[in-house]
DNA sequence: CGACTGACTTAGCACCTTAGGC
DNA sequence: GCCTAAGGTGCTAAGTCAGTCG
């Protein structure tokens, strides 16, 4: 054993070495070590490391939000489904994309004029509809704007003319006045400009749990001292004798209003394909200090401040190209038209690209939440199929078909992410469901009265704890002992699946099916029974909205949808308490149900209901502008008695 | 065929704004 | 009117997955 792992140290290290040779670009991409093999091999090395750290315990508790602690989330907004809008126009029955373009014109106006019938143009574009027809549908926002044309791409193209301003970058930095001072063991030392500015992202953050931490302070100060002087790292050479108090409290003090106004005017808009859109995210991403989630091996790095030399600008070649800075070049212009983004630069901490895109609300974003639920609809058709098809190959021969069967039945039954493999140390340890790992399970033959019990236990996308025990089929609990067999912690539980074969696989069984379908597919069922099951036609407006929360609620729980109590929780707790205390009696019912409702949900809004769920219900107590406006498709396309 | 890249979606957190209680 | 909590928005990290390349 000591010699296995032995030998598994001496693998471990020739990858991370190997890793550095390659230059560390990349994350969350590259199996390590290229030449591994699924069968038995995957992430050799990555395990050893795991292993030498400790066990699950460690890991897990990285968040503290575990069950109990944070809350779920009940959110209408929710991105994994959509259901029951009402509005006009909808085709029943109608296969995805049939009747679609028909409504597309219709929408102008769609708030004053909810009862008009649709605008013509159908035919015509019914006839230009692609060829399989899994496409197509708008919306618009601006009852002003022309109509959009509605031309037919080939495949691949996103528009024909793109143009815009290019993106906001932040302002530069402002040195310090005189009177604002750096301390380094009580002594005031004037910092350089470039350290002074990288002093105060830290200072910024002194509130913040972040800056307690270890791997936090040693990133931070490491990529600090590469700011300063070489004078400057001669005198600092200790975080702890730095003293940024001054910093913070100018900080604190500082207020900023940009004249925000005009800048969104300014920059905040393209024109695409005639139609001017508002874009998502035109500002550049200011300097900072890299805030990871989670145990991330990377929290408190520098993010550096991006230069116009750094963007890339796309756009229409006919359009009015966009201009550099004053005294900066733009590091290429380019004209592709079968991508959406409009300007793109690549970040320094991860590597990774960063993208200026539409707003949710725009036409290109919406087609492609329409066809989201579109191709989740069409699962609905052939999801019973699919389940008979792998509890069949949950007898297979071939492991990894088993295996396969496996994951594809949590990822329905749990909706698990898919679970891509992620480079070890550039990113927190979380998995999904095909890097699921023999630690983060536990088999119960028998658990509270529930035989075949598996308990899950693992940090998911964005270190979320994903904590469930779920009674599943014996031939599932017996694989899962199979494939457990022979194992350490570290190794992975499907170690002959990955998410590529699985989604090859699926997309084989029904086109444009992936794992994550499932989630929205499930998600979206799961809304419609639970309001179908909630809810009454003769309830009031109140009741429905009740209805329609906890619907949203038991999707929240199946999606693991969780964030963490406010930073103001617990003060919030003690006050209430507080009041509460000194009301005596009667009020200690009403102490209850307040814990209660807070810790359930911040997001429930039982209490000041007015009005209620889908049919019948306002839209506007249900989804906020942001949502309506993201939704616009749905609300416009959708009749009363729509479902999933 | 697998590694790697690029594009795009999903989602939590921080902060700002608004609503509501006193 | 002030204060607090809820609600809404912006930001950007962290996923998914298809396409390309060696």
């Amino acid at each position: 054993m000591a010699q296995k792992r032995k030998d598994r140290n001496k693998e471990e290290m020739r990858m991370k070495k190997k890793a550095r040779e390659r230059g560390g670009k990349r994350v969350g991409r590259a199996r390590e070590g290229g030449v591994q093999k699924w069968r038995g091999k995957k992430n050799e090395a990555k395990k050893v490391k795991r292993l030498k750290e400790g066990g699950r315990q460690e890991r897990g508790k990285r968040r503290e939000n575990g069950p109990g602690v944070a809350t779920v989330k009940v959110e209408p907004e929710d991105c994994d489904f959509v259901i029951a809008k009402r509005g006009k126009k909808r085709e029943r029955g109608s296969e995805p994309g049939e009747g679609l373009e028909s409504l597309s014109l219709a929408v102008k106006k769609r708030k004053k004029v909810r009862e008009e019938e649709e605008t013509g143009g159908d035919e015509g574009q019914r006839a230009k509809k692609k060829k399989e027809g899994s496409k197509k549908k708008p919306k618009e926002e601006k009852a002003e704007q022309p109509v959009w044309e509605e031309e037919k791409y080939e495949d691949g193209i996103k528009w024909k003319f793109l143009e815009h301003k290019g993106p906001y970058f932040p302002p530069e930095y402002q040195p310090l006045p005189d009177n604002v001072k750096f301390y380094y063991n009580g002594e005031a030392v004037k910092l350089s400009p470039s350290a002074e500015e990288v002093a105060t992202f830290f200072a910024k953050m002194l509130e913040h749990e972040y800056t307690t931490k270890d791997i936090f302070r040693k990133n931070f100060f490491k990529d600090w001292r590469k700011e300063m002087t070489l004078e400057e790292r001669m005198i600092i050479t200790d975080l702890n004798k730095c003293d940024f108090g001054e910093l913070f409290r100018m900080h604190k003090d500082r207020v900023i209003k940009e004249a925000n106004q005009k800048i969104v005017e300014d920059f905040g808009y393209c024109t695409l394909d005639h139609h001017r859109e508002r874009i998502g995210n035109f500002k550049i991403e200011p300097p900072g200090l890299f805030r990871g989630r989670g145990d991330h091996p990377k929290q408190g790095m520098l993010k550096k401040r991006i230069q116009p030399e750094d963007v890339i600008i796309n756009c229409s070649k006919d359009s009015h190209i966009p201009e550099p800075p004053a005294g900066h070049k733009w590091k290429e212009v380019r004209h592709d038209n079968t991508v959406t983004w409009l300007a793109s630069w690549t970040e320094n901490v991860q590597g990774s690209f960063k993208y200026v895109m539409l707003n949710a609300n725009s036409k290109l974003k919406g087609e492609k939440d329409w066809e989201k639920y579109e191709v989740a609809r069409r699962l609905k058709g052939c999801v019973e199929q699919i389940r008979a098809q792998y509890k069949q190959d949950l007898k297979s021969k071939q492991m990894h078909i088993r295996q396969r069967a496996v994951a594809l039945y949590f990822i329905d039954k749990l909706a698990l992410r898919a679970g891509n493999e992620k480079e070890e140390g550039e990113t927190a340890d979380t998995v999904g469901c095909c890097s699921l790992r023999v630690e983060h399970i536990t088999l119960h033959p028998e658990l509270d009265g529930d035989r075949n019990v598996v308990e899950f236990d693992f940090l998911g996308k964005d270190c979320i704890r994903y904590y469930n025990k779920v009674p599943v089929t014996s031939r599932v609990f017996k694989n899962l002992k199979l494939f457990m067999n022979n194992k350490d912690g570290g190794d992975d539980l499907f170690d002959c699946l990955n998410t590529a074969m699985l989604n090859k696989y699926l997309t084989s069984l029904m086109p444009g099916l992936t794992a994550k379908v499932f989630r929205t597919y499930n998600a979206s069922i799961t809304l419609q029974d639970q309001l179908k099951e909630l809810s009454n036609m003769s309830d009031n407006q109140a009741e429905k909205l009740l209805s329609y929360n906890r619907a949203n609620r038991a999707v929240a729980i199946l999606c693991n949808h969780q964030r963490a109590p406010p930073k103001t929780f617990e003060q919030s707790m003690a006050n209430l308490q507080a009041k509460i205390d000194s009301r005596k009696e009667q009020l200690s019912l009403a102490k209850t149900e307040l814990k209660q409702a807070k810790k359930e949900a911040k997001g429930s809004s039982d209490a000041k209901l007015q009005a209620c769920k889908n049919m019948e219900v306002p839209l506007e107590k249900i989804y906020n502008k942001t949502q309506r406006d993201k939704f616009a498709w749905a609300i416009d396309m959708t009749e009363p008695d729509f479902f999933f």
